[in-house]
DNA sequence: CGAGTATATGTCAGACCCGACATATACGCA
DNA sequence: TGCGTATATGTCGGGTCTGACATATACTCG
């Protein structure tokens, strides 16, 4: 996995949800940057239902405020990994990130 | 995560699909680890499927044989952010590895 | 049995990731 | 405008993960 590459595409802003097929990635890496967007967005999606501000998520899950904010954004010094982690310490269900991953 | 706790565990042969209730994980832990069980033996059957040595498939991966193994043995050095990269490298779709998890 | 093949286990150096902190930006309100 | 709150961005030390290698185990076939 190319980190400057895909730096360089979160940072021109395509993470509102369009594909990456114009840049060199392998449809691999693609489909791998698609579902750690969508992890992301979803972590966004059960904070805000909660009400609950970045801070306060990132307390419950032992991290920091700069760190959810890096999630939800997708940011590359995020991994999949912790996406899943953080959402089931969140209290979300395997079952409903499955269906995120699926659902890309 | 207790590395060592993990450690045990697995060695402890409890991967044939019991839940770690028993010992001291939190329930997100113990589901943190099902999810990796389950996507190991997802990418143990996948590979089969496609008759392929877990030589041949860390090729494909850039990777080694001894690592594939412990990908599917799901060992406690793998994360489940290494088995989504290599599951959907190896062909496997989203909406598979979806399924894969929501299932847990 | 001995050779060949497939898989499992242990270890390690280097690369990478995570939490933390500093700082910046954005918005509302008095 | 100035303050408080929420979120975003940049950086870094220390711990973790990964690919690689060595080696062990297991099975098949001659």
């Amino acid at each position: 996995m190319d980190k400057t590459k895909q730096k360089r595409l979160e940072a021109a802003g395509w993470h509102v949800g369009s594909a990456p097929e114009f840049l060199e990635l392998t449809p691999e890496e693609a489909e791998y940057v698609e579902v750690k967007l969508a992890l992301g967005s979803y972590l966004r999606e059960f904070r805000r239902d909660h009400r609950w501000t970045q801070t306060q998520l990132a307390k419950r899950l032992g991290s920091s405020q700069s760190r959810v904010a890096k999630m939800e954004a997708a940011d590359s010094s995020v991994t999949v990994d912790l996406l899943v982690k953080s959402l089931l310490s969140a209290g979300a269900s395997t079952k409903d990130v499955g269906r995120v991953i699926a659902a890309v």
